[in-house]
DNA sequence: ACAATACTTGAACATTGTTCAATATTTATT
DNA sequence: AATAAATATTGAACAATGTTCAAGTATTGT
């Protein structure tokens, strides 16, 4: 066996991210193996460690997937919501949509805590960072201030989610995300 | 081999415990497996399955003891403050606190989704967050939203704690979570 | 002393990530 | 066209994981 170039290395990729990409869709995060993604990519690990230097590799670009998406749809709401406090509650919700439709996708993203950034990958995350930082700017006074209060929204919508989905948050009375995230910003966007 | 007798039932249950808190301690989560705190006790795998169901379970225990330690802290200081702002203060402080001198014991309390709540890990959870939600009505018009408030509290403060230990945070600048926690809590503790 | 009971072991199974010598195929060279 | 070089692919192999359980051993009851 070898050389069958059935697919060039760059397809390769394609095809590992996708095949794992679906397996954490269907089966959940456990799913991810390199057994797994290389038979449903019609490979062996072997073939997947070729082109991935291990799981966590593939994780990564799994999750910068992910992020590319999620960072194209916070362009989209701030080309249509001018107010600012329209666009923080936008943000939010997109987030909150992100978690309810994707909730596999999601825990990949979080569930790994990444060693190495490579580029690609901080690029993701400042794509996304910016803009909730941009969005935050008019309610704070200072750029220090606009760059803090965007990781709190994000600490703050994360911790959320990440306890509502361990059930965690269940306590007493079972209060939805989407509840929970409007009393915060409710106070939050006061300027 | 059989029937040592060296330990009860109940002591073999503190003794895997402590052992799987040290190895947690010392090299972090990935390092509780059956086999390593079999080891530790000075026992083989077969015993610590006949105490404990799985890992999963040893898991559980070893956070439920955490959880007790954070509730009694909790406690003292309730006792020790009554201004209310003071209070939230101090228990956003211990939460820091606990993150930073037992990060991997703190690790170990969010990394595991919980399937089956049992009894004694609901009352642990119950008994920090009573207090935290306690703490918080003074500041909330209804029973409802000090619970909410404290969830939104619990949220931000695990979701900074995280994004930090997974150098998510250091995004342009490097904030201490000590730094986000006070931003976050002068606009939250409005009234 | 013997039987019953209970505890402990350690080998065994499936599955994991990962490596790498061997092999098969394609491309380059003669 | 034949041969050599380069490269892609495989699949067996290794160590480590969670978990099970028949077998064996120590204690307890009779």
């Amino acid at each position: 066996m070898a050389r069958r170039k059935d697919h060039t290395r760059e397809e390769l990729v394609q095809l590992a991210i996708q095949a794992g990409r679906e397996l954490v869709i269907q089966k959940g995060t456990a799913a991810l193996t390199a057994r797994k993604v290389a038979t449903a990519m019609g490979y062996t690990p072997g073939t997947l460690y070729n082109v991935f230097e291990n799981i966590d590799a593939l994780t990564a670009a799994i999750n910068i997937e992910s992020m590319q998406a999620f960072a194209e749809e916070l362009g989209n709401i701030s080309r249509k919501s001018a107010r600012t406090e329209d666009q923080i509650r936008r943000i939010a919700q997109a987030y909150l949509d992100f978690h309810r439709e994707e909730p596999k996708l999601w825990s990949l993203l979080f569930a790994v805590p990444i060693k190495h950034h490579s580029n690609a990958y901080n690029e993701a995350i400042h794509s996304i960072f910016d803009q909730v930082t941009e969005a935050m700017a008019p309610l704070s006074g200072s750029p220090t201030l606009a760059r803090q209060k965007a990781k709190i929204l994000w600490s703050t919508l994360h911790g959320i989610c990440l306890l509502q989905q361990n059930s965690k948050l269940k306590v007493r009375e079972n209060d939805s995300p989407e509840e929970l995230v409007a009393v915060f910003l409710d106070q939050f966007l006061i300027t």
